[in-house]
DNA sequence: CGTTATATTTACACTGTGTAATTACTGTGC
DNA sequence: GCACAGTAATTACACAGTGTAAATATAACG
C-alpha cells in the first residue's frame, strides 16, 4: 500500500537533484532528499556520481547540533555556462558559473530594427571575442542560451522578423561545439527570477509570470517540475476589444495594442524611439499627472480583463507581473484587479488568486540568459549534449 | 546512443496497453508493441499478466500470411463498468463492458432545476435498481463514472449549484464499494467520441473538443497520452465583449452569453423551457429564415473569436465542435472561421488549423459516461481501486 | 575520550525492461 | 501428410534504478 513512486531514468534523477541545487543555491542532503522525493540513499549515490564529474561540491560545515549535517552541497563553480541576450537596445554576451556569477561580460549596442545580416555580423564578432576569452583560460562552456524578444511564436517573430532556420544554422556555426538553447526573453526573465538569489521572488508554487514591455508575454512557471519548468504563454494577442485598436500583428483589439510600451506611449507623451532609448523604466512615475494616470489605469483594466480570461482557461493561483505596470503606484495597479474581476469566473478573490509585482530587471543583461543556460544545463542532467538525441527520445516518451 | 525510454511503473505500462486496446478495440501484439513503445517481450509479459487477471482475451485468428500473427488481443468483456449521466432532461444509469456494450439501461426524467435533495432521492432509487440487477447476475462493477453538466468548475457549478463535498459523500455511500469517477459531461462526450467504435471521429492527434449546448465547454484531448488524456478547458466564460450581454455567471460579455442554447433562444424564437424539452437538436435547420441565420452567424463569429483567443494561449492544430453549431449549414459554420481569423495569431489558415464538426450525441445516454468509466478503469491499469492511494502518489510524482 | 545522536554509505533485494536465444505456430510446396 | 520457411510469442539473463536496512562516519557534549 506504500507508494512506490514512478521510476525515473538516471538522467531525470540527476536533473531533479541539480535543479534543486540551482534553485536553492545549495542544500544539505536531507533537504535535497525531501524536496526531490528521493531517499537519502539515492541522493548519496547521485551525489557521488555528480561529484566524481565535478558538477557538485561539498563544503564542510560545522554541524549545527550533535550529529547534524556536515557538508553543504552546492553546484560546482567550475562549470561554465554562457548567456547571450538580444534586447531592443543591445546584444550582450556573458560567461559565468551555475551560481550566476558573471566572469565575462560584453555588451554591444544593437538597433531595435536590427536585420538578420547585421545581427549575424554583430554576433560573430562578439562570439569570437567570447571564445577568445574562454580559450585563453581553458574554459569549456557547457551550455549557451540565447534569448530573443518575441522568439518562439509560431506565426513568426513580430519584433525580429527573421528566418528561424537560418538563425539556427548560423548559431550552430558561430558557436561550434557548444550546446545551444534558444528562447524567448520572457522565459529567460522568469528563469532569472526563479534562480537568482538576489531577487526576492514573491511567490512559491505554480504561477504565471507576465511581462509587459514592448510586447506582452507570459510564462507558466511550474514550480513542482524540475524539467520543463517553463512554458511560454501567448497572452499578448488575445483580442479583448472587438474592432479595437490596431495591433502590429494585424488584428484589432489585442491586449498588446492597449498595453505595450508602444501602445501607451501616446498617453505618456513620449514617442516610440524615446521609449526604446529609455528602456523598460521609461515611466517616471512621479511626473505623471492624474489624467495620464487615469488613462493608464484604463489600460491596466484591459490587461486584467485578458488576464482573467487566460486564468479561466489555465487556472493558476498566483500571477507575478513585471514591466511597466510594476512601476505604477499601488492604487493604479489595482486597476488590473478590477479587470480580472470582470472576467475571472467567480470574480477576483484574493484568497484564490495572489497578484504580485516585481521590478523589471534592467541593466542585468545577460544575466537572465545565463540563468536560463544554467537551467538548461541542469535539466539535461548535466550530461553532455551529445547524449541529447537520447534525451529527446526520453522526453517524448 | 540508443534511447532507452523513461522507465514506467507497472501500473503505467498496464494502463498504456489497456488504453491502447480500448482505443483500437483490439489489436495484434506487434501493433500494441509499436504504439505503446514497448518491446514485444514486454508486451508478452504484460499481456500474460492481464490475461491471468481476465482483463484481456485472445481470440485465435487465422494468420493472414505464413508465420503471421495468430491471436487478436481484445479487452475482456467480462469486466463490468457503469456509466451514469445527468443531463438537463434525465438521469440515466447503464452497465456494460469495456467494449461499450450496454447490458442494462435505466433512464429517469430529471428536471433541469433538480435540487440536491431531489437528486439524491432519484439517484438512490436508480442506484438500488442497478445494484439489484448486478447482484442478481453476480456482476462486480469495477468502475463507475458519473457525468454532470458544469461539473468541475472551481467557482462552483452554475448549472447544478450543489455542494460538491456533500455530493461526493452521498455518492460514496449510495454506490458502496465501487470506485467512482465524477466528471463533466463534456469530458464524457469526448471519451465517447474517442472510444466509441461507432463514431467516425474526424481527427487524429491532439485536439480541442468543444461542445456548445446549454453551456460552452471544451476538453483538450491528448491523443498521445494514455493517462490524463482529457483535460477540461474552461472557455465558455471568456469575456469577448466588454460590457456585453449579461451571463448567468454574473459577468458580461462571456462567450456563453452569446452562444449557449439559452442565449440564442430569443433569436430562434423559442423559449428556454421549449429548448430544454427539445434538447440539443432543437434547431430545425430547414425552418430558419435568413435573418435568423444571419443573427446566428454573428454568434458563431463570437464563438470563433473566443476560440482563436484560446488557441493563442494553447496551440492545437485541430478543433472538433459539437452541439448546435454542428447542426448549422456549412455556409453558416464558416462564420466560426471568420471569428478565428480575427483573433488567432497569423489568422485562420487551414494548413495550420483543421476545424471539424460532429453531431451531438443525443439519446445515447449513458453511453458517454460508460466510455469514460472504461477510460478510468484502464488508465488506472485495471488495478483495484484500493490501490488508488498508491496510484495517486505515483501521479503526483 | 567515550557517549550520543544523527548523517552518510553500502550491501542486498526487488521492479521493470531490453536483448537475444528458444520455442511455437501457420501456410507452402512437395 | 510432412518437412521447411518465416514470423510470432515466450523465456532466460543482464542491467538500470531504487528502497530498506544494516554498517560506518562524524561532530557535539559531557
Amino acid at each position: 500500500m506504500l507508494g512506490r513512486a514512478a521510476p525515473r531514468s538516471r538522467r531525470q534523477t540527476r536533473a531533479t537533484v541539480l535543479e534543486n541545487l540551482l534553485r536553492t543555491g545549495g542544500a544539505f542532503r536531507s533537504a535535497i532528499a525531501r524536496e526531490t522525493r528521493l531517499t537519502e540513499a539515492s541522493v548519496s549515490r547521485i551525489l557521488a556520481e555528480l561529484r566524481s564529474e565535478n558538477l557538485v561540491q561539498e563544503t564542510r560545515h560545522p554541524a549545527p547540533y550533535a550529529g547534524g549535517p556536515t557538508s553543504l552541497v552546492t553546484l560546482s563553480n567550475d562549470v561554465a555556462v554562457a548567456g547571450i541576450e538580444l534586447s531592443n537596445s543591445r546584444l550582450s554576451f556573458g560567461v559565468g558559473d551555475l551560481g550566476g556569477t558573471l566572469d565575462y561580460v560584453d555588451r554591444m549596442p544593437a538597433s531595435p530594427q536590427l536585420d538578420q545580416d547585421e545581427f549575424e555580423r554583430l554576433f560573430r564578432t562578439s562570439a569570437a571575442a567570447m571564445q577568445a576569452w574562454t580559450d585563453k583560460r581553458g574554459i569549456a562552456v557547457r551550455q549557451v542560451a540565447l534569448s530573443i524578444p518575441g522568439y518562439g511564436r509560431e506565426a513568426g517573430n513580430p519584433i525580429y522578423p527573421w528566418d528561424v532556420t537560418r538563425l539556427r544554422d548560423f548559431l550552430g556555426e558561430a558557436l561550434p561545439g557548444m550546446p545551444l538553447a534558444l528562447t524567448n526573453s520572457v522565459v529567460a526573465q522568469a528563469a532569472f527570477h526563479r534562480y537568482s538569489p538576489s531577487t526576492s521572488y514573491p511567490v512559491a508554487g505554480n504561477h504565471l509570470f507576465l511581462f509587459v514591455g514592448h510586447g506582452v508575454a507570459g510564462v507558466i512557471v511550474n514550480e513542482a517540475a524540475s524539467i520543463d519548468a517553463f512554458s511560454a504563454f501567448e497572452i499578448g494577442h488575445m483580442v479583448i476589444e472587438r474592432n479595437g485598436l490596431l495591433c502590429r500583428c494585424g488584428h484589432r483589439g489585442c491586449i498588446e495594442a492597449y498595453t505595450s510600451l508602444r501602445a501607451i506611449s501616446p498617453i505618456v507623451g513620449l514617442d516610440a524611439s524615446e521609449i526604446l532609448n529609455r528602456g523598460d523604466s521609461f515611466i517616471d512615475v512621479h511626473g505623471l499627472d492624474s489624467d495620464v494616470r487615469a488613462a493608464l489605469r484604463e489600460r491596466l483594466v484591459m490587461l486584467g480583463l485578458g488576464l482573467g480570461n487566460a486564468l479561466n482557461l489555465h487556472p493558476l493561483s498566483s500571477v507575478v507581473i513585471s514591466g511597466w505596470p510594476s512601476l505604477m503606484p499601488e492604487d493604479d495597479r489595482a486597476a488590473i484587479i478590477a479587470g480580472i474581476d470582470e472576467s475571472l469566473l467567480g470574480g477576483f478573490d484574493e484568497r484564490r488568486l495572489s497578484l504580485s509585482f516585481v521590478a523589471p530587471s534592467i541593466g542585468n543583461d545577460p544575466r537572465a540568459a545565463l540563468y536560463y543556460a544554467a537551467y538548461c544545463f541542469v535539466s539535461g542532467g548535466g550530461l553532455d549534449a551529445r547524449a541529447d538525441a537520447h534525451a529527446a527520445l526520453e522526453e517524448i516518451a
